[in-house]
This record gives structure tokens, sequence and C-alpha cells, in this order.
DNA sequence: AACGTTTATCGTAATATTGCAATATTAAAC
DNA sequence: GTTTAATATTGCAATATTACGATAAACGTT
């Protein structure tokens, strides 16, 4: 098999999932933290920063991008790439979510 | 290839990729879901819960208890699994600091 | 001790991911 | 239009993941 069945689960499951599993290299959690601390996207400058080849950061860069976690624009010839903020504040969102509901369930074991 | 090259990123950047990966399907998530609408953590219940072979759910739990997500206690035969809150709490975490560095960003790019 | 229940492990097939060399594409610069 | 640069795509090898049937291991019950 290896396929994931997908189908079977809830759109917000499928979701986080696709959203986490983007995240889930160390390659990409990289190139996140270099777009938090750069302000200008200097695109290119990515391959520099990181010890992989220019293909692979190019398909690392591809993957953050279909997930919805960075925009990538054109700039002249070369590629303007940033962190999406809309996505962060749903990840975001998402574990303050499960948070709230850990501290629910403590409260009620409590009482 | 296919070998991640873990060594070349911080404690920080591997740990938050570990972390997502587990959570990177979406079988973890509905499990995680589970585990966080059920209050006594009835194990063998998430077998029943998901559209999946009892070894493959073992699987998943084996993962999520490897990246620290989940407990599993031996209670006689049977195992009892649950949320583990420090995990979250940190993950939480990792994502409020994003969001705070995204908007960090904002205020110097207005000013 | 034999049996049922629950969970883990093994073995294996199907598929996905990772990484890179080679090459293609794109657009500015000359 | 040719050169130069920045990125993307292709093709491929190595490895990892996913899923499950078969089986084992652990424990309580009778």
């Amino acid at each position: 098999m290896g396929a994931t069945k997908t189908d079977h689960f809830t759109g917000k499951q499928n979701e986080l999932a696709t959203l986490a599993k983007a995240i889930g290299h160390p390659a990409r959690v990289a190139i996140i933290d270099y777009l938090l601390k750069v302000n200008s996207c200097i695109c290119g400058d990515i391959v520099n920063e990181l010890p992989l080849a220019q293909p692979t950061v190019s398909q690392h860069l591809k993957e953050l991008k279909n997930a919805g976690l960075i925009k990538g624009e054109i700039e002249g010839n070369s590629i303007c790439y940033c962190i999406d903020e809309k996505t962060f504040a749903k990840l975001q969102n998402f574990f303050s979510n499960i948070s709230t509901k850990i501290e629910k369930k403590k409260r009620i074991a409590v009482n």
C-alpha cells in the first residue's frame, strides 16, 4: 500500500495533516525560520543559507508553496518568497484550540 | 538518497520537524482528535473509531508515542493512551512565537 | 492449563519522499 | 541575439512511509 486513506477523514483533519506534513522536514522548517528572520524575502539566498543543492531547495519551496505556507512572487528574473501569514494564523488557531480542549478536560477532571 | 540530512539543522528545527511530521497524517490527527474528545483514554476503541486495521492503528499510535505526542499506560491487558499535554503546549508555543515574529515584522514594515 | 481479549510485531507490497546531476526555462544585461 | 543569472523540471537512485494479513505476546478469566 503506502497510499494514505485521505477520503476517510474530515476536511479539517486532512487540512491540519497536510500543513503539518509540509512542516515535517528540518529543511523546510529552516526555510520558514529564514523567511521569518529576513524582512525582504531574498529568494535565492535560501539556497546559500541551506546545506542543500539548488534543485532540492527548489523542491522544498514548491512543497511549502503547495501547502500554502509560503507565497512566491515573480520579480524580474528572480522569485520573491515570503511567509503566508494567513496559514500560520490558522495553524496557531489549531494548536490554541487543542490547548483549550486540554485545559477544559483538566477542569472537568478536577470537579 | 531519501535520507534526511538531520545533522545539518538546529535542534529546534529538528524538534519541530519531528513533531510536525508525526501530526502529518490524517489518521494520526484523527487519533489526536479522538483522545481530546474522550476523557478516559479507552485505547482499543481507537481501532473501532478509525477506518483502519488494528495493526495500522497500532503503528500510528507507536509513532505518536515516539514523537512524544501521546502517552501509553498499561492497565491490565489493555493500554490506556492519552494526550501528552507538555508536547502540545510546546507546539502551541512554537506557533505563537512564529505569529509574534510575523507581527513584529509587520510593525517594522509600516514604520 | 486452555481460552478469549487486547495490543504489538513481522513480513511484505505499494507508494511517497528525499536528494541531486543534468537540463530546461525565464528574464534581465550586454 | 547571445550571454548571464536565477529557478524550475526531469530522471533516477536510495530510503521512508503506509497499510494489512499473519502471528506473537501479555493478561485476565474460567
